[in-house]
DNA sequence: AATAGTTTTGCAAATGTTTTCATAAATCGT
DNA sequence: ACGATTTATGAAAACATTTGCAAAACTATT
């Protein structure tokens, strides 16, 4: 099959193989349109007889598009999350980008090590997730002039473009509709919002909407709660147990939302007639699970696929 | 801050700018124990002033590792490839490498034209989903001599390492759970198995398992059902609405168990006292669940992780 | 102060590709 | 069959880096 000699081939064995030039098989793959049909297939047969792959790397300093996009998420482990990163993945993965992907874990630091990693792999555009980040994320896009958007939330006064939901919106809407079912003991249950403006968006936006129509959630029933089912739910429980408990418990997302199910059930109490229990929701099957959840749904698979959208069409 | 020119420093302009050899600086970079402190401090502030990041396209096509890793999943939709990434990326993080990361959908022809893409970029090392494969792909990872890692499943005749669970395991584990309760009426329900070599081996064990005990699975309650909770909770439903209803469902994974779970509850049955439900388990999740499902555990992260430092020692 | 030895640095070649420019080959009109 | 165009190909420079080798700059020893 291959060439005899051991080494992986290199445009110039495809070449001498074919009997043509090495810029003849550059342009066999760059504007085969110049070539003669018939060296275009002399070509074809010495690609497959030396198992040739172009390389990419090489391709790249000369400032072509590495045809790579940089990724970052705070985790994977968030299902919702996950599911933005297939979305963008599949729209850009058309235009024939790749993706490298990295997960920082909230920690800004990182956020900042791992992007000069992908600028160091010259990546052709960057995503980010949510709207807050280092100073010196922001001087670094700035000054390398790299193409970036900002994914899942929306601002339209954001410092690079944002693709996203608006948590605002979403906070106020759920607080509105627990409201409107006449409660007037709720109980808040949020996830950490150190380094996340997402939850910490929606989370101000819920209290003051119930603030302004006069409730005032006490301190005991502002819950910060993990990613984490189970400890939503036993988190949930201890506040269903207590003496004085609420009749609706609004969840930051819908894994504590979940939890939070699971807890009352444990607790005894009946979801809705006993309590109500709302997400701001970021989880797929919510709608299915029993009992049914509220939840304020987040389009995530819609948010990869319009940033992948944006972001492709400014490097193109 | 930049130097006066507009145009993005590259290791010849940090030398300029620190007054010294392009050699120096690039042994700066890969071998500082050899430099003068002094010049050391000098080429210090040269990257600083410059805003210097190092090309790593350039110092790939010198055959020095690009510091990548191409890992292929399924799919991220499903919350458990997702915890595998994260866990891979982490421990393969430590060391320096990023990874590029595409999914195929299940779909084999399109596996491989991301593996070529993946070789395109010269990455350091696969990680590919599962022990079955395109005969193209696995010759091509043979012919790149690229380091491979299978993960997912575990086999000690796979064509590459394999890093994962024992899915046969795993099947005759839960068949021989539900055998032991009394059950001799058991449903199965199963994601689609084309090109899905997990689910296949799972399924083919759990029936010979229950065959072997003597209990055969009527044609009807062999449920193919995809992966999703809605359509897990309306199959089950389905299932025990039937005039002669089975009294256990074993379920392929834990979105299927959770939907069948909800199926039940819709269909007025409780589990367990009615019906018992277990999965075999992918979902993080599934202890938590009220009522509690009883799964036999794939531990995402732990294969995610010895995935990842497998394949980081053959690189290295 | 001269010599030998060691450490630090620079020069130039090499890496795998693309692209510009020049040249050779093919095509066309007569 | 001829020159004038047009088309197809090759040679060489360019891209941003690393590295082997040799020169230069130090140190230590006498």
């Amino acid at each position: 099959m291959s060439d005899k000699n051991g080494k992986k081939a290199d445009i110039l064995a495809v070449a001498k193989s074919a009997g043509v030039s090495a810029s003849t098989v550059s342009r066999y793959f760059n504007h085969p349109e110049l070539l003669k049909p018939n060296t275009r297939k002399k070509i074809d047969r010495a690609v497959r007889r030396t198992g040739y792959i172009r390389n990419r790397a090489a391709q790249t300093i000369h400032g072509i598009r590495s045809g790579t996009i940089g990724v970052m998420v705070p985790t994977l482990d968030h299902a919702i999350f996950a599911e933005v990163v297939q979305a963008f993945s599949d729209t850009v993965g058309e235009q024939g980008f790749t993706i490298l992907l990295a997960s920082h874990g909230y920690d800004l630091q990182r956020e900042y090590e791992i992007l000069r990693k992908f600028l160091e792999h010259r990546v052709d555009g960057v995503v980010l997730t949510g709207l807050d980040h280092d100073d010196a994320v922001f001087q670094l896009l700035d000054r390398q002039e790299v193409p970036t958007v900002l994914m899942w939330n929306y601002s339209a006064t954001s410092r690079y473009p944002s693709i996203g939901a608006d948590n605002e919106l979403a906070g106020r809407i759920i607080a509105e509709h627990v409201l409107s079912l006449g409660h007037r003991d709720i109980a808040c249950m949020f996830p950490p919002t150190l380094g996340n403006d997402r939850a910490l968006a929606r989370r101000e936006t819920v209290v003051d909407t119930l603030r302004d129509a006069g409730v005032v959630v006490p301190e005991a029933w502002m819950l910060e709660t993990v990613y984490s089912i189970s400890v939503a739910k036993s988190d949930a429980a201890q506040l269903f147990d207590a003496d004085r408990r609420p009749t609706a418990l609004i969840c930051g997302n819908d894994i504590l939302a979940t939890g939070a199910l699971y807890g009352a059930a444990a607790s005894g109490l009946s979801v809705p007639q006993d309590v109500s229990v709302v997400g701001i929701g970021d989880f797929k099957g919510a709608a299915d699970i029993e009992p049914a959840l509220t939840t304020v749904r987040l389009p995530a698979r819609r948010i990869g696929q319009e940033a992948g959208q944006a972001l492709a069409a400014t490097i193109i």
